[in-house]
DNA sequence: ATAATATGTCAGTGTTGTTGACATTCCAAG
DNA sequence: CTTGGAATGTCAACAACACTGACATATTAT
């Protein structure tokens, strides 16, 4: 089967490149991400929130009773930017911050029943597509899909994927 | 929650698919999507230049020739928006603005040997990291990388990108 | 006691996107 | 030939979201 001969050369160590193949690549990042973000855009730009609430609602969700410092590592931006966006969730009753117990510096960040409502409408939109892309392309791609996403990222960037995610493949 | 799931269920012709599958495909392209545009945004800061730069200097490059209007819907922005990026780029010499000889009013976009320097040095950032991606991944995996990819791109925006990239697989 | 940590906040700046309004140039249809 | 519309450029205002730098406040660690 085809299959075979395309891992052939993966076996030699050596996969041919061409300019043409990684340009098509990287333009199948820009306009796939572009998809990507849509549909939680449209729901955002309805409560006047950014892509930024989103990743934070995301992240706490995930993550329940993460620290600030936490937060912001994972999602790489500054203190500044984030506590901007923090700000206007917690005032508008989304996220509860809660001073820590063992370390009463920390701030714990969780959902509340509005906050869960909303990352749920923006996580299914967005789930949606990927669920009819995963379904479309077919569980193979699925896997490779994942694989390449991981060798892409920046090591510091994969170790909080892989904290999140367990390690575990797809 | 449930761990069944192995690729056999593909022949099935129905994918099962978690909200924790599709949510671990959701953090794989927000931190991917970060590696990807990492090494570009490194040279881009030296030069005081944006993201919005590199993707007017790739596609550009991508289509010489090109109109304004149609790297307007490659780019899904505004003509403000890529006006001011366009007006940078022209005055630095990096691009080139030559009005139409059949419809006078459209203007013709190329790079001039400077853009394509620059443009040259952006891409090879970038490719430099996909192709390491590649190689780890192996050739299937890229075959699948791109399948998933295209499957999530709103269909004008596929448009685009079979246009560019002819349609051909990886 | 002092230093370091975790967090919050203020002020300023830059890139990139948005709308709205308006001018110019030019093709094409009446 | 006039008129409508398409393609382009530009001005102004504004918002989201990133940045830096500086400073304040608890709290913990040494």
């Amino acid at each position: 089967m085809a299959q075979g001969q395309n891992r052939s050369e993966h076996t030699h160590g050596l996969l041919f490149l061409t300019d043409e193949q990684l340009r098509k690549g990287i333009e199948a990042m820009f306009f796939a991400y572009r998809g990507f973000t849509a549909d939680p855009d449209r729901i955002l730009a309805e409560k006047s929130y950014g892509r930024a609430h989103h990743r934070a609602l995301h992240f706490i969700q995930r993550s329940p009773g993460t620290t600030v410092n936490n937060l912001l590592s994972t999602l790489g931006v500054t203190k500044q930017s984030l506590n901007r966006v923090l700000r206007t969730l917690i005032c508008d009753g989304l996220v509860l911050n809660e001073v820590g117990t063992k370390d009463k510096r920390q701030r714990h960040l969780s959902l509340t029943d509005a906050g869960r409502e909303l990352e749920q409408a923006l996580s299914n939109a967005q789930r949606d597509r990927m669920r009819t892309a995963y379904r479309q392309a077919g569980a193979e791609a699925v896997y490779g899909f994942c694989t390449v996403l991981e060798a892409m990222m920046d090591p510091e960037l994969k170790k909080h994927y892989d904290q999140l995610t367990g390690g575990d493949i797809v």
